[in-house]
RNA sequence: GGGCGAUUAGCUCAGUUGGUUAGAGCGCAACGUUGACAUCGUUGAGGUCGGUGGUUCGAAUCCACUAUCGCCCA
């Protein structure tokens, strides 16, 4: 083995041997319920980021982890084909190019989208592999391949039949920018500093207007009403002005007509709640296909709708003198004439919301245009109904409230995107404007006069029925049958309603099931001051540098430690370190088990019980490192099973280095001196407890545990056949082998160890200097054992180590550690400072005394010994007996020093 | 406006059903190449757990209010 742990020749080479002898693949070697994972499908032409980084190392865990436990498990990779972010790119390319998208036309344009997918699509399910993802590439699925494109074909003629999916002129979300609809979640909300302004329109009665802006449109008007808005551009399209019931101002008003400027109409004052007399003027322009609040008011009100804009967001023929001007400009030119009629009459900064494009990062335009709408209350009652009734569990729970309010309040589904890349519409129409609506197996319609809808799906659609389309469904096939309903839904809780919502709504309706049992959401891997990643910022952490850096493994461990579920991370690339630290321990560990087997080899069969250690003459070194060891798999197993897996791994760690690593290997340094027989019962603990910790900790560091693994279990580590840990049994809890006798027994002796290394740290004995000590206890033959120990971790000449009753004669110029009722003397000639070691006495006789305090303030309060639980009481009563005991030493020691 | 989360050591974060003296990594100080590891070891300094009030024998943990920051929804 290599002195320190070098990602770069192991990660490469175990993953192609893993995936390669279809280890990935679930396997049948029990009885064990399946348990599957479906990936959340990243953009085929996406690159990696944290974000992904984070999913595949949960997922990984959960799975890897599953796989040991005995499942036959399954993960099920893919990619989706991101409609509108590929659509993007490929145009940007053909505009490199000096054409465009209307240019080549939808068929060519297909073809160079295609073409594009395969040249690029591979590369993020490549850079899936590096992070040691154990998902079944034999089931790779993408969301545009026939067998899925003909899920989509069959859900949407489900819903269609049903009544669910329908054709409707509504006012959607509409991005100029992409010039296709969008949904409601694909609008983003920003806080902006903008304009309302206050305009002045006359009531219509026999005056006639004037040219407008030549400044003598309404000379002849005698009444106005003035509007508040912040979109004079639309004012075109106004077909009315609300003002509310009970405004006192307005009532006289309601009824009448005032004089639309610009363009002559006639619109009514109408009588509506949405008017809000303490906002702006109290009198609100209607404009219904521009605006959401103003559309429910024309529905209210049974007012007509007036469009005055373009797909590209420039004004259409009803805005009369500013048709052909693009939004903004045309406001821009809407306020100057309407300055110049004196009809602006005031100018006032507001604040306020703003949607905006989550793709395109323009102003979003309310449009009234034709779209296919999924209508969602009767699936949304399906998905609540799963979740309240417990079929499927959200993990942290908080957000299932979140997920109610959501499905609680639910709009319909604006599925159709005006795109060419993407899943088409399956609807046909007729010369004469019938609909044919095939089924999934059927043939496309054709003939004379018959057209496809030109638009195309959401790719959220296909992406809602990801868990079963890429098992298989609608056929009722082995894999679905077998797979299906999943296991866990691991993502982050961003896409709670985009996503998981969605393919709970689609699966439980389409199904019959809900697809998971449980979701388990993750938070947001953030930068070190918790800003979002972004290449605008220029704060992004790209998952492959780090890698390359540090290996595979120490990302992996540090985003499942650094965080709990559901929780924000930010990530402190040294924290990334750290982990390549861990790493590198673990590497070393392993190298120094190994070189203290000599000829020894370890007997593989009897390891996985861990019972063949029971029966032997162990030390109490050994039974206290396997019964540490034990409390740690009974904790991993207990934090496992309850989704924390941060802190099952943080654990792990805490175990190998501080207690492994750092302990029991330097106890068994000193063992492996001894005699054969105690060599070898050390060897095969030192063997036991790190194969198993191997074990333990490779579903979060499944590159370093396997490598090491094949060298410790002495199987040829370049062997194709050779088995793999990632097949070895999970760890499983044995309360059985926990030993708390030995337990309490080093850490008692790790004390008085601690305890003797700071003397030495403070009088500045030279490391390399042994030094004498005498143990004095009451119980002195039972630490008489430990000295071999004891001498060689506080390096104590051996000889010079003594363990006895009482010490009548005490040297003067010692220093003296206490440990509760144990107390050790170390003689240190011409280094003592008397008054130091008074004082250091004194300090800790102080700290002693306040905690025995404390304790008997408590014990001596019923309510405590009365409430509380017996063993709190006990425990307490003997914490307190030992503080006592060592104040009783601390003070005689006090009493020599003349103090 | 409604909801959620965060606030713990200089920094980044853990802390499970309330139970000894609140932990880790990094950083800091001192010492150290003892045959696994300097990607390391030993020792140490450093926190009244945002604030106030409450529940409880006992609160970082539960409840209420409050401050600051962030997110989601409208």
């Amino acid at each position: 083995m290599a002195k320190a742990y070098d990602p770069q020749q192991v990660e490469e080479r175990l993953y192609h041997w893993w995936e390669s002898q279809q280890l990935f693949q679930p396997r049948y070697h029990s009885e064990k319920a399946p348990f599957v994972v479906s990936m959340p499908p990243p953009n085929v032409t996406g690159e990696l980021h944290m974000g992904h980084a984070m999913f595949v190392t949960l997922e990984d865990v959960i799975i890897r982890w599953q796989r040991m436990c005995g499942h036959p498990t399954l993960w099920v990779p893919g990619t989706d084909h991101a409609g509108i972010a590929t659509q993007l790119q490929v145009e940007r390319m053909l505009l490199r190019e000096g054409t465009s998208r209307v240019a080549v036309g939808r068929e060519e344009f297909l073809r160079r989208t295609w073409d594009w997918k395969h040249e690029f699509g591979g590369k993020i399910t490549q850079q899936l592999r590096r992070l040691g993802a154990s998902c079944d590439w034999s089931r790779e699925h993408f969301t545009l391949d026939p067998d899925l494109s003909r899920a989509v074909r069959a859900a949407f003629k489900k819903l269609y039949d049903d009544g669910l999916i329908y054709k409707g002129t509504r006012l959607v979300n509409w991005s100029p920018n992409l010039q296709t609809a969008v949904s409601d979640l694909e609008v983003e909300y920003e806080e902006r500093d903008v304009n309302m302004w206050h305009i002045r329109y006359p009531i219509a009665n026999d005056w006639q207007t004037g040219a407008w802006g030549s400044g003598a449109w309404s000379q002849a008007a005698t009444e106005y009403i003035t509007v508040a808005t912040t979109r004079p551009e639309t004012l075109m399209g106004d077909v009315a002005v609300a003002v509310n019931p009970e405004d006192e101002r307005y009532k006289h008003l309601i009824g009448k007509f005032v004089v639309l400027p610009a363009v002559n109409r006639r619109i009514p004052i109408v009588a509506d709640e949405h008017a809000d007399p303490a906002f702006g003027t109290g009198a609100v322009k209607i404009t219904p296909a521009h605006d959401h609040n103003d559309y429910a008011v024309a529905q209210r009100q049974s007012l007509p709708m007036v469009n005055i804009m373009n797909r590209d967001a420039t004004l259409n023929e009803h805005a009369g003198p500013y048709a052909g001007m693009e939004r903004f400009a045309a406001r821009k030119r809407v306020l100057a004439d309407l300055h110049t009629e004196g009809l602006l009459v005031a100018t006032l900064p507001h604040r306020m919301s703003v949607g905006i494009s989550q793709r395109g990062g323009e102003v979003i335009e309310p449009l009234l245009s034709e779209q296919w709408f999924v209508r969602m209350q009767p699936l949304a009652d399906l998905a609540l109904e799963a979740v309240r009734n417990g079929t499927t569990r959200i993990v942290p729970d908080n957000f299932e409230r979140v997920y109610f309010h959501w499905l609680e309040n639910i709009q319909d589904w604006c599925i159709s995107r005006q795109l060419w890349w993407g899943h088409r519409i399956p609807v046909w129409y007729t010369a004469d404007g019938q609909m044919i609506v095939p089924g999934p197996d059927d043939p496309d319609p054709t003939g004379p006069g018959i057209t496809q809808d030109p638009d195309v799906l959401d790719t959220w659609f296909s992406s809602g029925l990801w868990p079963f389309s890429t098992l298989g469904w609608p056929d009722n096939t082995e894999d679905l049958a077998r797979y299906y309903p999943t296991s866990v839904m691991e993502t982050g809780y961003d896409i709670l309603f985009f996503w998981v919502a969605r393919m709970m709504m689609l699966g439980c309706y389409l199904t019959g099931q809900a697809p998971f049992h449980t979701i388990y959401l993750h938070g947001l891997v953030r930068d070190k001051e918790g800003r979002k990643m972004s290449k605008t910022y220029g704060n992004v952490v790209n998952p492959l540098d780090v890698m390359a850096q540090f290996g595979t493994d120490a990302l992996r461990y540090t985003l499942a430690t650094s965080s709990a579920p559901g929780q924000d991370l930010n990530l402190n690339p040294e924290r990334i370190e750290s982990g390549r630290n861990f790493a590198n321990k673990l590497w070393n560990v392993t190298r120094f088990v190994l070189g203290r087997f000599g000829d020894w080899k370890p007997d593989n069969s009897a390891i996985v019980t861990g019972h063949c250690l029971l029966n032997y003459p162990y030390t109490v070194a050994d039974r206290w490192i396997m019964s540490r060891y034990q409390r740690l798999v009974s904790d991993v197993d207990r934090l496992m099973r309850g989704y924390n897996y941060g802190e099952a791994g943080r654990q792990i760690q805490e175990f190998i280095w501080s207690e492994f690593a750092d302990w029991y290997v330097e106890m068994a340094k000193a063992q492996l001196e001894g005699d054969e027989r105690r060599q070898l019962f050390t060897r095969e603990v030192l063997y036991t407890v790190l194969e198993g910790s191997l074990r333990l900790l490779h579903p979060f560091m499944p590159f370093v545990t396997e490598e090491a693994w094949q060298y410790l279990t002495g199987r040829a580590a370049h062997d194709m056949q050779a088995e793999s840990i990632m097949f070895a049994q999970y760890p499983q809890p044995d309360v059985a082998l926990l030993d708390p006798e030995a337990e309490q027994a080093i850490d008692q002796l790790r004390d008085i160890i601690v305890g003797i290394r700071n003397i030495r740290a403070e009088y500045k004995v030279e490391p390399a200097k042994l030094v004498s000590a005498t143990v004095v206890s009451a119980q002195y033959e039972l630490l008489d054992g430990q000295r071999t120990l004891l001498a060689r971790l506080a390096r104590i000449h051996i000889d010079e180590l003594s363990f006895v009753p009482t010490l009548p004669q005490r040297p003067k110029a010692a220093a003296t550690v206490v440990i509760g009722a144990v107390e050790i003397v170390v003689p240190l000639a011409g280094m003592i400072d008397l008054d130091a070691e008074r004082q250091r006495l004194a300090k800790e006789l102080d700290n002693a005394q306040h905690d025995a305090e404390r304790r008997r303030t408590r014990l001596a309060d019923s309510s405590f010994v009365d409430k509380a639980p017996a063993h709190i009481v006990q425990r307490e009563r003997e914490n307190l007996a030992a503080v006592d005991a060592q104040i009783d030493r601390l003070r005689q020691r006090l009493a020599d020093y003349g103090a």
